[in-house]
RNA sequence: GCCGAUGUGGCGAAAUGGCAGACGCAACGGACUUAAAAUCCGUUUUCGCGAAAGCGGAGUGCGGGUUCGAGUCCCGCCAUCGGCACCA
């Protein structure tokens, strides 16, 4: 008795709600042909980034877009759909292999753990998933579909003609692994000597390892590559139907980075070679004046002379031993060295020097540039540090002491002099494709996605190695779990900690395993297809299953008809960090598998929404070592998951930035108590009791147009996902009921629907606690239908709209709501106070704007 | 440097080009109470005049513009946050 009074016993309606959902499994959504399921309502998939389940358990981040999915699903099933609503976890990762290098304690059993505490946390906050549908990257029936996968990817390549994946078998060249959309390169890797390990370059900030600030250094490896750049034009333009914020798509676009331009053959003085470089700006090549190679590129060796080589040499060695942090330093200040080779330029058979410079990259274009200093930024620095001639070839000239890297007029230039840059791009290309000398080139910032990693917790490669080949395991291998270990450093000599699995690697007398992972984007790639059909055995989702729930066709139809609707998961909310990689991989594997006819839509995710990042209530990012973390366990336990729901929803737009309030939490629980007050009153005893004020009676219209203008305000704010104004108009609900005789039972009964998807524990005990007493009240609150509203009953008889003189509110008026212009002007322009501020001015115009305003101008 | 988002009271915020500040927090005042908490009622952008009801001016980062009318549309800046960063 000593504890302190609670405002409303949230703290024993929500546990026993989430044990009754849990019990009779009130939120499972049927598959099509499973029992309870109805073919009549429509499908609607609402998705959630999932967590990688860490160490630390959730914070208070994960609700937000979780709250948010959540009224979406429970609104949906309201509105009578089949909601798709599921969750699982990302548990693959480094931070638990680098917890088990620590304690030795397998990243498996700390997986569990966190699995275990991280759905704990999740049931308190009382989402509705269907949890007999959770999945988890590490489980070896997922991860068993993870390898399906790449075996698919494995096996299959990019036609050109088509544009699309197909069979390897397809492909008639002589070398199918040329085309693979997964093949064997050497590459250099992000290593972390401090650590022994190689990271993902998520993981590198500034040149230094993320975890404990190491250097890390480029070092070449032989790595498995994914041809993702073979989906470049596919990756931009299939964005275009997507409802997904227009920064992200561009953010996308701009990762791609797609640049027309062209090849240019140069052929290299005094030998047999020639190097092609790539230009978006070819219509300057008549003002390039010296040709520069990336250190790195294969031809440095063959052409450069004797007498340069020593100095080459040093510059290549300086180069290749500089840190990622060391290069970005140094970026700003341009570094090269001449090779004593020159190349002829092609339009006007110019000697023209070749020199070799870090700011030119292998992995991009050719890793050759002509270098045109006049109109080229980069290429202006290098010349002005090295002496090298600059050459106007775009005019008008303005300033000769700057680069001008815009469009213009040609000039000094041949053949496309006087012709404006998009015409002279044109001309000059034509030129050289006629005399194969140049091609008209698209050009993409994207690289192939490097897809190994040497690490211990990820999904082995179903691969195997016979004298310097690889292939692939038979499906019936599958799955490949990674072999038990103890030590999971990589070995001494820079392997990956799968090699020192003696007995695991050996295949056959002749044959080894791959060692590498697959990195841990790989599980995420495709988990919301495994929701669909997540126990089955034979296939990573049914056929059925996966068209359902991404299309919303029961019968199997033509598949053509597919691509007219583009399908895909309805909603899919979560943060903007996944904006380029995750959502650019899970698109990739998804048009692969589309292309090879395993799934029925083009793209994956319909509807994009990022949540925005909560702050501390210090305004600073959330941080352990900043010590303003906020524990969503505590808020439940002070205020309750409706509360925890609520506030998330209540602190401002979804998508917004916004700093957490503790006393924002409390007004909100305010909210919440005062709607259970509306119901429920304390007896003498100080007991709970329904309250006395309640009764069937009719809602006044004043009531009544409250009651509508709620349930519109509500409905359309949760479809536009604007849960703070649908609960700021809950509120006003609240407010108007709060102080009356009598309290219609009816109006009681909308509120406690409306407020369901928001706060559902709160909203059920109502429910059922008015079923003891009144009518309409019968079943469980999660089985009601949304009610619709009366736009009639909200149109006021009367209206009071503003007079204005020259824009400047001076008065009021109260019309009748269909009064003509004319009327509404002579009663505007009869007020008193207007009639004082026209006097003795000419009225030159009136504005009516109909049940709006009148603006009175006077000159 | 480039790209994107944001900028409104003491704070979180709201406003199809049409009464800026709904709703909530905080603060202040009142009711209830022996008292406090809780609850309920009220005030609260700011400046000036007024005892008060009220009256008048200013006001949505800054400077321009379009419009009868701009937080909202257009042009040019500034600041904060996020992303990319020698991509030829």
């Amino acid at each position: 008795m000593s504890e302190k009074r609670k405002p409303y016993p949230y703290d024993q309606i929500e546990p026993k709600w989430q044990a009754l959902w849990n019990q009779e499994e009130t939120f499972r959504a049927p598959n099509p042909g499973q029992s309870g399921f109805d073919p009549k309502k429509p499908k609607y998939f609402v998705l959630d980034m999932f967590p990688y389940p860490s160490g630390d358990g959730l914070h208070v981040g994960h609700p937000e877009g979780y709250t948010a999915t959540d009224i979406i699903a429970r609104f949906k099933r309201l509105k009578g759909f089949n909601v798709l609503h599921p969750m699982g976890w990302d548990a693959f990762g480094l931070p638990a292999e680098q917890y088990a290098i620590k304690t030795g304690q397998h990243p498996a059993v700390t997986t569990e753990r966190n699995v275990e505490r991280f759905k704990k946390q999740l049931q308190r906050i009382g989402f509705s998933y269907d949890w007999s549908r959770e999945v988890n990257t590490t489980d070896p029936g997922y991860f068993k579909w993870t390898q399906w996968i790449f075996l698919k990817i494995y096996n299959s390549w990019f036609n050109p003609a088509t544009h699309k994946a197909e069979p390897i078998s397809t492909y008639t060249g002589n070398d199918p692994d040329s085309v693979r959309l997964a093949y064997v390169a050497e590459a250099p890797v992000n290593w972390c000597p401090e650590l022994g390990t190689v990271l993902a370059n998520e993981e590198v900030i500034d040149g230094k390892s993320e975890v404990g600030g190491f250097p890390v250094i480029r070092k070449p490896m032989r790595q498995w590559m994914l041809r993702i750049t073979a989906y470049a034009e596919r990756l931009i333009k299939e964005l275009e139907g997507l409802d997904w914020p227009e920064g992200i798509k561009l953010l996308q676009t701009n990762w791609i980075g797609k640049s027309d331009g062209a090849r240019v053959e140069f052929s290299i003085l005094d030998s047999g070679f020639s190097i092609s470089v790539f230009t978006t700006r070819p219509d300057t090549l008549f003002g390039a004046t010296y040709m520069v190679l990336s250190p790195e590129h294969p031809l440095v060796d063959s052409i450069t002379t004797r007498e340069h080589a020593d100095a080459v040499a040093a510059y290549r060695a300086e180069i290749s031993g500089k840190s990622d942090l060391d290069r970005t330093d140094l970026a700003k200040d341009k570094t090269g060295i001449f090779t004593g080779a020159f190349a002829i330029n092609p339009v006007n058979q110019e000697k023209i020097p070749i020199w070799i410079a870090d700011y030119v990259l292998m992995g991009y274009g050719t890793g050759a540039i002509m270098a045109v200093p006049a109109h080229d930024e980069r290429d202006w620095e290098f010349a002005k540090k090295f002496g090298l001639p600059i050459r106007f070839v775009v005019g008008p000239v303005e300033n000769e002491d700057a680069c001008f890297s815009g469009q213009g007029t040609s000039i000094n230039s041949g053949i496309i002099d006087g012709l404006p840059t998009d015409e002279a791009k044109k001309t000059i290309t034509a030129w050289l494709e006629e005399r194969g000398l140049g091609q008209k080139t698209v050009n993409y910032k994207l690289r192939d996605w490097l897809f190994s990693r040497q690490r211990y917790w990820g999904e082995p490669f179903p691969v195997i190695w016979k004298s310097g080949q690889h292939s692939t395991l038979p499906e019936t291998e599958l799955p490949l779990a990674p072999p038990p270990l103890e030590d999971f450093k990589p070995t001494e000599s820079g392997e990956p900690p799968l090699a020192r699995a003696a007995d695991w690697i050996r295949y056959s007398d002749a044959a080894t395993r791959e060692t590498n992972t697959m990195p841990q984007w790989a599980g995420s790639c495709w988990y919301y297809l495994r929701y669909c059909d997540p126990q089955n055995p034979d296939r990573f989702a049914s056929e059925e299953a996966e068209r359902y729930w991404m299309t919303g066709a029961v019968k199997i139809e033509n598949r053509d008809s597919k691509i007219q609707n583009p399908g895909g998961v309805d909603l899919y909310v979560g943060g903007t960090e996944h904006a380029v990689l995750h959502l650019l991989y899970a698109r990739f594997w998804h048009k692969v598998l589309y292309d090879l006819g395993y799934v029925s839509t083009v793209e994956p995710f319909q509807k994009l929404v990022n949540q925005g990042m909560i702050l501390g209530t210090d305004n600073q990012k959330m941080s352990k070592s900043r010590g303003n973390v906020i524990n969503p366990d505590d808020i439940i336990t002070d205020y309750g998951a409706d509360s925890l729901r609520l506030y998330e929803m209540f602190m401002g737009p979804l998508e917004q930035v916004k700093p957490w309030s503790m006393s924002g939490v409390e007004g909100v629980h305010r909210f919440l108590a005062r709607v259970w007050r509306l119901v429920m009153e304390e007896n003498q005893e100080g007991n709970w009791e329904i309250s006395s004020l309640l009764a069937d009676v009719p809602p006044t219209s004043k009531q009544q147009k409250v009651i509508h203008a709620t349930i519109k305000k509500v409905t359309q704010d949760i479809e536009a996902l604007a849960f703070n104004t649908a609960i700021s108009q809950m509120m006003v609900f609240t407010n108007e009921f709060t102080n009356v005789e009598a309290r219609p039972v009816s109006a009681l009964r909308t509120l406690l629907i409306l407020l369901n998807p928001f706060a559902p524990h709160l909203t059920e005990e109502l429910w059922s606690l008015l079923s003891e007493k009144f009518a309409g009240f019968e079943g469980q609150i999660v089985a009601q239908t949304w009610q619709a509203w009366d736009d009639t009953l909200l149109i006021e008889d009367e209206i009071e709209i503003p007079v204005q003189i020259n824009g400047k509110v001076r008065d009021r008026v109260t019309i009748k709501k269909d009064l003509s212009q004319e009327d509404t002007t002579a009663q505007a322009l009869a007020l008193p106070k207007i009639q004082e501020a026209t006097a003795g001015k000419t009225v030159r115009k009136i504005i009516v704007v109909p049940g709006k305003l009148v603006n009175v101008v006077v000159g």
